[in-house]
DNA sequence: CACTGTGAAGTACTTCACAGCT
DNA sequence: AGCTGTGAAGTACTTCACAGTG
């Protein structure tokens, strides 16, 4: 089940996919075939099976993957089979809008603190969470168990802001800045850039 | 200039991270070489060199990229040599963080527009922005020269919305609804999988 | 002579195709 | 008979290495 090959990176992202269509599927008994997940998805049937196949054999041959099982399996792969607590640095305004957006609660992920430097948001309440002064932030993150920073402060801040979170002993960041962050490696980092998202679509607009 | 080669999609994702090392450069004038554009950008400079050379030869040997030069021809490339107005379809949580946040217009992305179904929020204003009632999509959208729809609706409906989207002449969506959307090729759809990024590190984090 | 532009080699991911199980 | 699991083939992207040049 855990094993020495590597596995893409592509793929993990693949399973939150598959996962999700359970939700749309419904059903929680039954089975789906590969082909099956692949007309859900728009990946290719053979990738599914490959995808699946890294982790275990999860199939029947001549049936297909159980449902109920697949997703289990899955939720566990992914870490899903237990909450996780998130804090936001960086109150601005894509922070006070992540902390609105309830879709990271929706799956196991609880954003439990916000933090910021600004004297005037210090001690706020936003959406029921308290902001603390990112000076506290080694505490916070101890008392709370934060294992997910979500980065959102101004590009000038970032690195020292990354330093700081590293130094608190927080294992994850996922940044919203859009800056090179040099973390140690045992700090896991995964960069959304929203600007360049939107960037891509424009590439591919002009181009026509 | 424009080529026959196909571009990778990788590469106009790095596009948009080179043109930000000039904001933190900051420097307008000078040069700066692929090795240099590779230790901002932790990205090997021999890539650097094969992504700028798909789109002309803008280097000089021995000396490097002209900074002035490589960020205007990126920007163009690109798009950003003018403004895009988008509209923010569905204004939940994840909407109205959306709506909140300005990074999108720092570059030159202006959202115009919002609309929803929801008639306690139609005709109210959100920074600025007024609420329109979705139905009136293709109208506003014209009126507004919308060109890119940013997608935040739930789940169940949103395939049906992207119909609409496609109906009101709309060329592309951002989609941030965990949901895979059927449009029509000459529609250019781009997912962003919040979720789905915070999964990536729990089971990265999981793994140890 | 430092640095680009680019073939060639290397690596990673995807798809095919089919043997093998149920 | 139907569908998985997986080597082998195919494709896409990255890195090397160096000839070419300002």
């Amino acid at each position: 089940m855990t094993r020495k090959v590597k596995i893409p990176v592509s793929t993990v992202g693949r399973l939150s996919i598959y996962l999700r269509v359970f939700s749309q599927v419904a059903k929680t008994q039954g089975t789906i075939s590969s082909k099956g997940l692949a007309e859900w998805t728009g990946i290719n049937s053979a990738q599914v099976r490959k995808d699946l196949a890294y982790f275990g054999q999860f199939g029947r041959r001549g049936v297909g993957y159980s449902i109920q099982d697949l997703k289990a399996q899955i939720t566990s792969i992914l870490g899903l089979d237990r909450e996780w607590n998130a804090a936001i640095i960086g109150v601005g305004h894509l922070g006070t809008a992540l902390l609105m957006y309830r879709g990271f609660g929706s799956r196991r992920f609880k954003v439990t603190a916000a933090l910021d430097t600004d004297p005037d948001k210090i001690s706020w309440e936003l959406e029921g969470i308290r902001i603390h002064d990112l000076a506290d932030l080694a505490a916070v993150a101890r008392e709370k168990r934060i294992e997910i920073a979500i980065l959102s402060v101004p590009a000038e801040a970032a690195q020292e802001v990354a330093n700081q979170v590293v130094a608190a002993q927080i294992p994850a960041i996922l940044n919203f800045v859009p800056v090179r962050l040099v973390v140690p490696k045992h700090v896991l980092l995964r960069d959304v850039d929203l600007a360049g998202e939107l960037e891509a679509l424009t590439y591919a607009m002009r181009k026509r």
